[in-house]
DNA sequence: AAAATAATGTTAAAGTGAGTGAAAAATGTA
DNA sequence: TACATTTTTCACTCACTTTAACATTATTTT
């Protein structure tokens, strides 16, 4: 049992693979090399077999991976043998659209319930077959069906006062659609889906190429800030992966 | 004009502060310290400063900065003055509850056309009154509207179709919520919206937090990949930063 | 059977970037 | 003028990421 640290990259990186090697078994193929599978995971192969090596040796020297194989244990890894059961917080539009998503039940996400606090969402039946619900019940549904995992989608002002909820209710995992911050105590994690943020990041380098081969004439119709100096744009090592804030 | 590097990480925090600023303009607040923005977004007030010292000096030493010149500032080094004219391809759940999702009329994007492939979508109006249409007018309507960016919440298997498709219209940022990485030239920006990714890496830590803690026996009823060995959890200074691949 | 080929596992090394702390500078106030 | 506050800036440390190179093992070919 090595004590090793395992980057949070390798993590994300783990999921990508396990996705592209459910295809390959659908496809029908039997084994895979690290360079087949690092193509289409995008990176490089050297960094597929290290993520790989901080878990163990699931390859064949000179053969390649069984794709049946490394999948389960990437499952494994991943904790995604087992099913997930989830509860949604917020029955607005992106909360619906979680619900139809399917590549949630794909992988084993399973949801149980659905909650809300407006009075006139509550007893509608959605898509699928789940019953809006008042918060009240929240606490005895998590605890009545073992709810592990919290997906959170109501206005950002409501944001903390459920996440407080959640994890007095026992919830250790929250994926959060809010655009605030919320704050939790040490031993449950928070994973953010921020649109808008992901959205900034792409005009600041529309931005950057704009401007860069722009001539002194141009740049004086810009706003006193550009005018100042032309800011460097992101360099591109980083383009292949940028980073989110998560808790 | 500095060739500095700006790392990746301080664009997505300038996007948090802008976020910030704009409520505490809001709200009517004059002018703030470098300490309490950064307790609002959830990092060290040296981080922000930082982060700010890569594009100029914008505080007062002895007083703070002032809201309404810094939300400014912020919002031009984003490139978020003008407004952004959107494509959404896909008018599925997803790409319906985007139309609708307040937060980004709010920052200046506004979506000008949606389109589908798929013939019974075609031709419906949505909320919001657009009317889905077939992507063969896609290149005329980005060209008439002059388009920037697009979202892309199709079927992975259209996805890598699709974007080169908006390559060939001039498209430069890419939104894209299909599970597929999507290839795409030097100059075009992706930013992916993954919701599984996320979901698998919550699930990834708490798997960890339950092993932990567990004595032989308990192990014993895990699968074999588990009883091996057990992994370290992500370590702790990481939990505040994942990484995401965007392209 | 030996050699060539292919692919993994592992280590090392270089580079990058993030976070932190403290001194210096500037401002406002008593 | 002296003092408190807060930004600015610099320097340092630490952790993570990536890549390359090489030893090792399996398969195929001659």
């Amino acid at each position: 049992m090595r004590k090793e640290k395992i980057p949070a990259a390798t993590i994300i990186r783990l999921s990508v693979y396990q996705r592209y090697l459910k295809r390959l078994l659908a496809k029908g193929v039997k084994v895979v090399s690290s360079s087949e599978l690092a193509y289409e995971a995008n990176v490089n192969p050297a960094q597929l077999r290290k993520d790989l090596s901080y878990f163990g040796r699931f390859g064949v020297r000179g053969v390649g991976y069984d794709v049946a194989s490394l999948l389960n244990t990437i499952s494994g890894i991943l904790g995604l043998l087992d099913e997930w059961r989830v509860v949604l917080v917020g029955a607005g539009p992106i909360g619906q659209a979680l619900l139809r998503h399917p590549q949630f039940s794909r992988q084993g996400y399973v949801f149980e319930a659905v909650f809300d606090f407006d009075p006139t969402h509550i007893g509608r039946e959605l898509e699928g077959g789940l019953v809006v619900q008042d918060l009240r019940n929240l606490p005895r549904v998590i605890q009545e069906k073992d709810i592990q995992l919290a997906v959170l989608a109501v206005p950002s002002e409501k944001a903390q006062e459920i996440a407080d909820l959640l994890v007095d209710c026992g919830i250790k995992g929250i994926l959060n659609f809010c655009t605030t911050r919320i704050r939790v105590p040490r031993g449950v994690s928070v994973q953010y889906v921020d649109f808008t943020i992901l959205l900034d990041t792409l005009t600041y380098k529309i931005s950057q190429s704009n401007t860069e081969g722009m001539d002194e004439h141009v740049k004086a119709g810009k706003p006193k800030w550009a005018r100042e100096h032309s800011w460097p744009v992101v360099q591109s090592n980083v383009q292949k992966q940028g980073v989110t804030l998560t808790s």
